[in-house]
RNA sequence: GGAGAGUUGGCCGAGUGGUCGAAGGCGCACGCCUGGAAAGUGUGUAUACUCCAAAAGGGUAUCGAGGGUUCGAAUCCCUCACUCUCCGCCA
C-alpha cells in the first residue's frame, strides 16, 4: 500500500513510475485518493470537535448531578441529544471515507524503482547477467526430467494423485533424501550469510494473509481450510513477514535477516502441457525463503546481497543460470524491483524460474504498520525484502536433467556430504 | 469436545459508571548528589490520526477485538479471539 503523504510530496514520481506500469490513468488515480484523503482529515476535525463538545457536555452533566441540581441537568441531557446525532452522521461518514480511501490505495501497485525498465510483457524483462559460457549440450537420447523421475523412481506422481490429486508428486528413496539435502544445503547457507533460522506454521489466520496482501484480491490462489478460517502458506513469506506486523522495532536491531524452509501451497490449477509437466508447476513444493526487514538506507545494499547469494548457490551447484531485471508490467504488485533467476534446463531445452529477489520498499510495510524508532525517537516504516533461496522442485528438475548420463544421475559435488550417495542409478 | 478463571502501558499491578491515558512499583532516559560508582533524589517516559506555515500548544481515539446500554464505560450487557487450570481424546 503506497502512503499517502508520499502521494502528495511526490505525486510526479509516482505517476511516471504508475505509468511505467502501463496505468495511463495513474494522476487522475493519485488525485482521487489525495482527494479521499483530504475529505478524510476534514471529516475527522468535524468529528473531533463535535466529539469534544459531547465530552465537555457529559463532565458538566456529572458535576450538576454532584451538587444537586438535578433540574439543569436533566436540561442539558436533553441538549446533548442532537449533539449526539451529529455525531453519528459524522462517524458514519468518516468510516465510510476510509474505506473508501483504503480500496482506492489497495487497487494501486507499488511504484517501481527508477532503474525498472518500461515494459509490458517477459519480452522487455532485461537480462541483467546472462550465462556466458557454452550451455550444456546433451546427447540426443538425454531425457527430460519426468522421464527421469520415473526411470529411476525417485518421485512418483501416481501415488501422489491416489494421495491426494494431481500436482502432488510423492518423493521417494533417493528422491527424497536428495530433496532433503537441497533444503540442508539451502539453509545452512542462508544460516552462514547471518540469517536466523524460521520455522513458522504453515497455516495461517486471515490477518496474517492480509498482511502479505494474499486477500483480498488473491484468495484463490490458496488453500482455504474453511472450518477453522486458516489458509495453507503458498510461500514463507506469508508467516514470517507478518511476524512483525504491527511492530515497532528498535533500530540497532535492524535489519532482521530470517530464513525459512517451508513447503508452498499454490491452488492455481495452470494450463496444461509441457509448462507443467513433471516438476515445473504443481501444488505442493518446498522452498527456502529469505525474509528481510531493513531500514530504509539499507535496503538496496542488501538487496544486491541477496543477489549475490543466490548466485552463489546456483555456483556451488554448478547450474547455468542467468538473472533478469523485471520490467515495470512484469512486476509484481507490491514489489519495486524484482531480480527472477532461472537455471537452464538442458533437456527441456528452456529457463526455468527458481528464485525471485525484491524490495517492498515500504508498500509492504505501510499495509502491515512495520515501524522502526529511529534516533530522533520518531518512528518509521522500515523496507522489506524478500526472495526465494530457492524454489527446490525446480532446481531438482534442473538437477535431475543437466547431470544425467547414460545410466545415472551424478550429484553435485557440494551436495554430498548431505545426500550421502554419489548418484542416482 | 465439556467445566471454570483470566486478558489493563516496555514489564508487574491497582482500578466495578464521571474528575482515568489510567494509582503504585519495576525498568528506561536525563539531571542533582559523588573523586567515581552504588544508594538517595528530581524530572520525564505509549501509539495513531488530526488542528496550527512550523515550533509551542490543542483536539480525538485506543485498558484483547467488535458491537450495545448510558448524558458519560477500563468498569455494565452481547458476540468473538486468545491464555491458564481441570476433565475427555490424542502424536
Amino acid at each position: 500500500m503506497l502512503e499517502v503523504n508520499n502521494i502528495r510530496k511526490n505525486k510526479d514520481i509516482a505517476v511516471a513510475g504508475l505509468q511505467k506500469r502501463g496505468i495511463v490513468n495513474a494522476e487522475e488515480i493519485l488525485d482521487e485518493i489525495i482527494r479521499l484523503d483530504d475529505e478524510r482529515k476534514n471529516t475527522q476535525t468535524q468529528s473531533d470537535k463535535i466529539l469534544n463538545e459531547l465530552k465537555t457536555a457529559s463532565k458538566e452533566i456529572g458535576d450538576l448531578y454532584k451538587s444537586g441540581k438535578a433540574a439543569e441537568a436533566n436540561a442539558k441531557k436533553a441538549m446533548v441529544g442532537d449533539l449526539k446525532q451529529e455525531s453519528t452522521v459524522l462517524e458514519d461518514k468518516l468510516k465510510s471515507v476510509v474505506i473508501q480511501l483504503e480500496e482506492k490505495l489497495l487497487e494501486v501497485p507499488n511504484v517501481p524503482n527508477e532503474i525498472v525498465p518500461a515494459g509490458k510483457t517477459e519480452d522487455d524483462n532485461i537480462i541483467e547477467q546472462d550465462w556466458t559460457s557454452e550451455l550444456p549440450h546433451l546427447p540426443e537420447s538425454a531425457l527430460p526430467h519426468w522421464d527421469i523421475l520415473t526411470k529411476y523412481d525417485i518421485v512418483d506422481f501416481d501415488l501422489g494423485v491416489k494421495i491426494a490429486g494431481s500436482g502432488f508428486p510423492l518423493y521417494k528413496g533417493k528422491g527424497a533424501k536428495l530433496q532433503r539435502a537441497l533444503i540442508q544445503f539451502f539453509l545452512d547457507e542462508a544460516i552462514a550469510a547471518g540469517c536466523l533460522e524460521i520455522l513458522p506454521p504453515h497455516l495461517v489466520n486471515e490477518d496474517t494473509a492480509r498482511g502479505t496482501g494474499q486477500l483480498p484480491d488473491k484468495e484463490g490462489q490458496m488453500y482455504h481450510v474453511t472450518k477453522d478460517n486458516l489458509y495453507l502458506i503458498p510461500t514463507a513469506e506469508v508467516p514470517v513477514t507478518n511476524i512483525f506486523r504491527n511492530e515497532i522495532l528498535q533500530e540497532d536491531a535492524l535489519p532482521y535477516k530470517l530464513t525459512a524452509y517451508t513447503p508452498c501451497f499454490r491452488r492455481e490449477a495452470g494450463s496444461y502441457g509441457s509448462d507443467v509437466k513433471g516438476l515445473n508447476r504443481v501444488h505442493q513444493f518446498d522452498k527456502v525463503e529469505m525474509v528481510v526487514v531493513s531500514k530504509p538506507e539499507n535496503s538496496y545494499e542488501i538487496l544486491d546481497e541477496m543477489v549475490d547469494h543466490v548466485k552463489q548457490l546456483l555456483e556451488k551447484l554448478n547450474l547455468p543460470y542467468r538473472i533478469l531485471r523485471l520490467c515495470a508490467g512484469d512486476l509484481g504488485f507490491t514489489s519495486a524491483i524484482t531480480y527472477d533467476f532461472e537455471v537452464y534446463s538442458a533437456a527441456q531445452k528452456k529457463w526455468l524460474e527458481v528464485s525471485s529477489v525484491s524490495n517492498f520498499e515500504t508498500f509492504q510495510s505501510n499495509r502491515m504498520k512495520i515501524r522502526y524508532k529511529n534516533t530522533d525517537g520518531k518512528s518509521e516504516l522500515v523496507h522489506t525484502l524478500n526472495g526465494s533461496v530457492l524454489a527446490l522442485a525446480r532446481i531438482f528438475a534442473a538437477i535431475l536433467e543437466n547431470n544425467q548420463t547414460e545410466n545415472s544421475v551424478e550429484i553435485p559435488e557440494i551436495l554430498k556430504p548431505y545426500t550421502g550417495f554419489e548418484r542416482i542409478n
